[in-house]
DNA sequence: ACGGTCGCTATACGCCGTAAATTTATGGGA
DNA sequence: TCCCATAAATTTACGGCGTATAGCGACCGT
């Protein structure tokens, strides 16, 4: 869109990684394209061949620089650790889609993990325990994000509420006799009156499962 | 590879589907390409399109298909629909991927939804909560399966062992001053010595993020 | 002044999903 | 028995993707 962030006519790392994570947040990870990225630089797409090693390289550093999005401080405890890694998870949900199996492969993830594990074997958590539920817990934050109901990954608003207008039809059509539970819950489904609430339910489901005693 | 699966010279959807599921079990989800599967069959691209509206469709009904596999009769408690559901993901590992997003849009998967949900109400949950908790189960099952320590999701065994060693290189080298976490808990994060206990570590956990009292 | 390396371009390839038009096979009614 | 509507697949083509390979100009230390 820019015709191009910078003074300088030499591509940065720094600035491509800020506009392909630009273009998740607002087009969805499929609209993060070497030739996407490359077009807002004014620039042949083998150019970003020299700043990552291919496409793969770009998304690790992309959800490096995400990571890094997540400050803490010696006095946060696991519980605003969580807090701000929600956040940091809800403000990119794009990338949070791609953060499992990645975020160990990044200096900013293997920091969170060591961090988390720490907390964890600090309640009593056993190493192997500890480490079992600081993957679990990332993933459990990633689930809440990516699962939120009325949310789709898709970006375009006309589909997106042709999408939902499906489910919508779908769950309402549903016999109340045969499917009780799913009717009476339809709206929950659909779409969430208060995102906070959701989110603080989900906080508390994981606490409860990390408690020790 | 197989020729022709069937004796009829006409394509069936059934079939189609468990030829797709094959890929995907042996291949990964990557390898599911509507001109593999055609070729598969000797038949055309175009020709699937007879039988799915499009590739998200194909998708769509491979994920049913998956969930038919979770079979349940009325005896069952939530505690065995956990365990049954693991089995089925850890058998489709690839599917289980996208299964979130798409599950509520199979009939199997309404099912299914339709059960946890009411098991959760019996358990003595409220509507939201029981609702929101399902997809969590759902989603915390199929992290459990898709994140399996040692797993990456690449089929190729050379490129797969390249990443493998590559963590294992990055985490033995971290000093241990530094990182006296990751470092003690590096073996977990590499491979699981016991696969049945990692399982039932996770599945522990969510019965206790469950447990109402 | 010059040679090398840095940073980028040019070109091309093979793969993907799929739109549109066309062809072939089939089975039921006249 | 013939015919034809409709089912089922083919043909052709397009645009987009990641990326291998080769080449090219500008800058820089000597």
């Amino acid at each position: 869109m820019a015709p191009r962030p910078t003074a300088s006519d030499r591509l940065d790392r720094d600035e491509l990684l800020s506009t392909a994570l630009a273009i998740a947040d607002s087009d969805g990870l499929d609209a993060v394209t070497l030739r996407r990225v490359a077009t807002e630089f004014h620039v042949t797409p083998m150019a970003l061949y020299w700043h990552f090693k291919d496409k793969d390289a770009l998304l690790d550093a992309l959800v490096e620089r995400m990571l890094a999005e997540v400050t803490l401080d010696d006095s946060d405890d696991l519980r605003s650790v969580m807090t701000t890694m929600l956040g940091v998870l809800r403000a990119h949900p794009a990338l949070a889609e791609i953060t499992p199996l990645r975020s160990m492969r990044t200096e900013a993830g293997l920091a969170l993990a060591e961090r988390v594990v720490g907390l964890l074997r600090a309640e009593g958590h056993s190493p192997v325990a500890a480490a079992q539920l600081s993957i679990f817990l990332l993933n459990a934050l990633i689930g809440l994000v990516v699962q939120q109901p009325g949310e789709v990954a898709v970006p375009d608003p006309a589909q997106r509420g042709a999408l939902l207008a499906a489910k919508r039809a779908r769950l309402k059509s549903l016999p109340p006799e045969a499917w009780p539970h799913l009717t009476e819950t339809a709206d929950f489904f659909l779409g969430l009156p208060d995102e906070e609430e959701y989110y603080d339910r989900g906080l508390t489901l994981l606490r409860r499962a990390i408690r020790t005693d």
